[in-house]
DNA sequence: TTGCGTGTAAAGATCCTGTTACCGGAATCG
DNA sequence: CGATTCCGGTAACAGGATCTTTACACGCAA
């Protein structure tokens, strides 16, 4: 999965956006399953049903967020299978979701390291919201991933600079104008100018207010000095702008033409379901 | 605190104390309190009794690693709370301890930000192992193994000794410097002072804080006298700092250099579908 | 052509950062 | 136990960078 293709499909929150979880439950109640794959879906996250244990080696290469366990499906050794998994598996969190249970057996399983133990029956969206909350606490203290670089037409867009570069001279983006350019490079597509206010400045624009326009011709100035041969913001007169990169000699470029490549392969990547590990 | 022996552990981060965990409980039931009381006092945890809620800011000050709240003590206003306590303190376990509720109840909770909710009446133990799976979830990505030492530009850096040295001579960082720097050094990118402050202090940046400012005035002060022919801290204005080594005759240093042939091989990596957040 | 939307430019207001001084608590030392 | 030193944190100021606002010129569409 490319960044773009990630980007494109968040669409709404592309900021933010914690990206689709990876998932697996290992359950055998078919009620119970259903309903949950159903919630599953309609977040679009990554998951898998599974009717048994598997090893902690399989549950490393499908590359989880989270595994949720019902102890009865796993029999005899279903402490030393999750004792194990756990330590496997630090980065994983582990919900243990099953019937009625002692305080002995849960003070249990969380103590070998299980994160959460719910009871069932429980409402899908509760189970859910204590994967988030595993999931969300293990996140905090990771480094949040490094954006990957892009480049479009003569210019590199890079996330963990704060800047763009043709070749290796900077283009000496103020902060503002890098946001409202990766803004359009990630879009690719016509944004009016409210949207770009909105997520840029993070509150509405006010009526009349030409911030964008002023920011899009500091953009502009900059994008030409740096790389005059292209043409690379581009008004649609009543609408908005959108970012395309041009080469000036007719033709729209051949960079642009691999690029248009590049996207429908990713998105039959996407199609074809994202990880291999969960193909089969 | 329960021995208020002002702070054995002193200025270090509240995650850091090994053993000893640290707790507020806020609530009113004696029985419950008198139970738990027992059990953390045979723990030997650190903890407190508070018969309603108080400030974010007092909870900082207590460099707290759990709180246990009962949202019927809060009254009205108790969702704001929470939400406001996990905003401001991002590293601290909350668990929500309360009597009966609906799902639509927990969900929200969950959702605002507490790591787990535990319905009374409830063992004694079983709130304790919530809390310590909540905390050790933490603590698994907090405690690596001690790293090590890394040369940048003519400074050396020793996470093994919590300093840093040009050849043999101590640049004399007190802990604070230190962990800054080492962050930064780390990260190899911008990084925005909101999240320097969380990741060094433990707890979210109040609005108009300067303290990293200071600081990395203080550290920019110590590097310059031990290694005046280098500049290591970068300003990024309106962004934050990122650290890089340069020689201040002409050439960026070798790291750099390395840096900019790496761009092309980090183009290749996205157009290969790696996607970092799942690399782990 | 007219009206509205957009490009351009510059001035003023605002925000951001570097810097310094200062205060209170903690640790150290006598 | 008190004094001293060190460290972390806060407030304030000045200079500079950036952003917003305003004005006017230009071009597109009806």
């Amino acid at each position: 999965m490319s960044a773009d293709t990630s980007e494109a499909q968040a669409g709404a929150a592309p900021q933010r956006s914690p990206s689709r979880l990876r998932v697996a439950v290992i359950d055998r109640d078919p009620g119970f399953l259903q309903v949950l794959t159903n919630r599953l879906d309609a977040l679009r996250w990554d998951h898998r049903a599974l009717s048994s244990a598997v090893t902690a080696e399989v549950l490393v290469a499908m590359r989880l967020n989270a595994l949720v366990v019902d102890v009865a499906v796993l029999g005899p050794g279903s402490w030393e299978y999750l004792e194990r998994v756990c330590a496997r598996l630090p980065g994983l969190a582990v919900i243990v979701c099953t019937g009625p249970s002692s305080v002995v057996q849960r003070v249990r399983g969380l103590r070998l390291g299980a994160d959460a133990w719910v009871t069932k029956p429980c409402h899908p969206e509760e189970l859910i919201c204590v994967m988030e909350a595993a999931v969300r606490r293990h996140r905090r203290t990771e480094m949040p991933a490094i954006e990957a670089a892009a480049t479009v037409g003569e210019v590199t867009i890079r996330p963990d600079l704060y800047q763009a570069y043709r070749g290796t001279a900077s283009l000496e983006l103020t902060a503002r104008e890098f946001e409202i350019l990766h803004l359009l490079v990630q879009s690719d597509r016509v944004l009016r100018r409210e949207e770009i206010y909105e997520r840029v400045w993070g509150y509405a624009m006010a009526h009349g207010d030409r911030s964008v326009d002023v920011f899009v011709r500091k953009l502009r100035q900059k994008l030409r000095t740096a790389s005059p041969e292209w043409s690379y913001i581009h008004t649609h007169f009543g609408v908005g702008y959108r970012f395309a990169p041009e080469a000036d000699n007719g033709r729209p470029s051949e960079v642009d033409e691999r690029q248009d490549a590049e996207l429908s392969a990713d998105l039959l990547d996407e199609e074809a379901g994202l990880d291999p590990a969960f193909a089969g």
